[in-house]
DNA sequence: CGCTCCCTTGATCCGAGTCAACAATCGTGG
DNA sequence: CCACGATTGTTGACTCGGATCAAGGGAGCG
């Protein structure tokens, strides 16, 4: 993702708890987030709020935003956030001259769709303690692959309402249910650090299964087929795979 | 989609509630589901199931397959099917060669993800009413989408435990919602087939928004930027787009 | 220093789950 | 065409996980 940050004309830096693209607003820029945490959400009419997923460094807030005039969902900054600046005609001359980017550009669509897909499955048949135990080992191993995670420890800038909004429970539960795990020891959490104390155990209890973060975890054993075929998911046809 | 059907080199018959692909099959092979329905879903170690989208005719079942060895879900069969078999090489052929289709997959692609963030919402923040009314309008609209539902009417061979499946519920409670919602004179629900009986109390209900399924209503008005910088999302490079 | 978030804990309530029994429908083979 | 077993749908009684309401305590910050 290196290539991607030199690409950057411009840097914005944006304050916490801020916004960076409501639903609604047109999206050809490109915007890559350098440092700090952001996250998709949608806002309820009745305002409740669901975070749909969470925007990490190196992440783009809207890679397949060209196809899209619009935003669907809100973007807005957890934590301070520094933000690169790409303009539709760089980041098209990217992807016609570096496919090696372009390839893991695709490749991290499809690692995002199936976080999408197990937090469906999250959702829809895990209990609150599983969830959290879930989403726990998830940002993990996300952290870890973006190196921003050491021993099973990482920075967690989200509040206790965040963490509700992002796994449909509410405030006070996610209060509970973290106390339950500090005094099982499995976890530490303070001051916006997390220590996974007792990896193990919190696998068990989130039921945890690394397969559906496969992408992540750097022992992939895909792209067979399209790399047998030298086809390149994205370009304009100006780039010559592998 | 017509011209991928022609694509098909063979038709395969599936009988209803079997399976299609399984987790960790190898998916080099593109399958369309001509006729019938399918779900993608996972099942969890404790034994409970959760669908994670519907498969329809015209749909994929797995279009960015190509990039990934192995499925990390399984496909089954709800219905009766008929399944046309392409072959990698037929499917690239397609994407350099038609690449109007290509963009029409792509945008289907886009049109997935969003489907998968609104489910994602729905599990999140929606009690079961709005979930099984929403699941309702959403189902209408693709149908209506795919030419399979006429004047709010369509065929939905789904059982109430496979709408609990998917929404997170149990089969009594569904069975319950359905009860009061027929009463209502919402809709009617009788041999697998739903009838919406009064679109506005249903949509308002369901809190159901029209504009997280824009790009099923057709009058959708995004792909302006591609389409300026003659940018096609797929392709090799052999395609000249537009 | 005082505000404003955020975290924490207790008491109570309710939407949805569980358990159980039975009716209706479907498919299949005799 | 009917009989039988197997799914699927329906309903009631009861339970429970997590929501709601309420009140303090802490920590960061202007």
């Amino acid at each position: 993702m290196n290539a991607l940050t030199a690409l950057t004309s411009r840097v914005v830096v944006c304050n916490k708890r801020s916004n960076i693209l409501r639903e609604g607003d047109p999206c050809e820029t490109i915007y890559l987030v350098r440092t700090g945490w952001a996250c998709r959400h949608t806002i309820l009419p009745d305002g409740k709020r669901q975070i749909i997923s969470f925007v990490i460094p190196g992440d783009l807030c809207n890679d397949h935003g060209l196809l899209s005039k619009h935003m669907e969902h809100c973007i807005d900054t957890l934590t301070p956030c520094e933000i690169g600046v790409i303009s539709p005609h760089q980041f098209l001359d990217m992807l016609n001259q570096h496919p090696r980017i372009s390839r893991a550009l695709y490749w991290s669509g499809l690692v995002t769709e199936a976080m999408l897909r197990e937090r469906i499955v999250t959702l829809g048949r895990r209990n609150a303690t599983q969830r959290i135990a879930h989403l726990f080992c998830e940002l993990l191993l996300r952290l870890n692959a973006a190196g921003l995670a050491q021993n099973h420890r990482y920075e967690l800038p989200l509040t206790q309402g965040d963490i509700a909004d992002t796994l449909g429970l509410t405030i006070v539960h996610v209060n509970r249910v973290i106390q339950t795990m500090r005094t099982m020891g499995l976890i530490k959490l303070k001051s916006h650090v997390l220590e996974i104390s007792n990896w193990d155990s919190l696998t068990a209890l989130g039921k945890f299964d690394l397969r559906h973060v496969n992408g992540l975890t750097g022992n992939d054993d895909r792209t067979s087929t399209a790399q047998q075929l030298h086809w390149s998911p994205w370009p304009e046809g100006l780039a010559s795979v592998h």
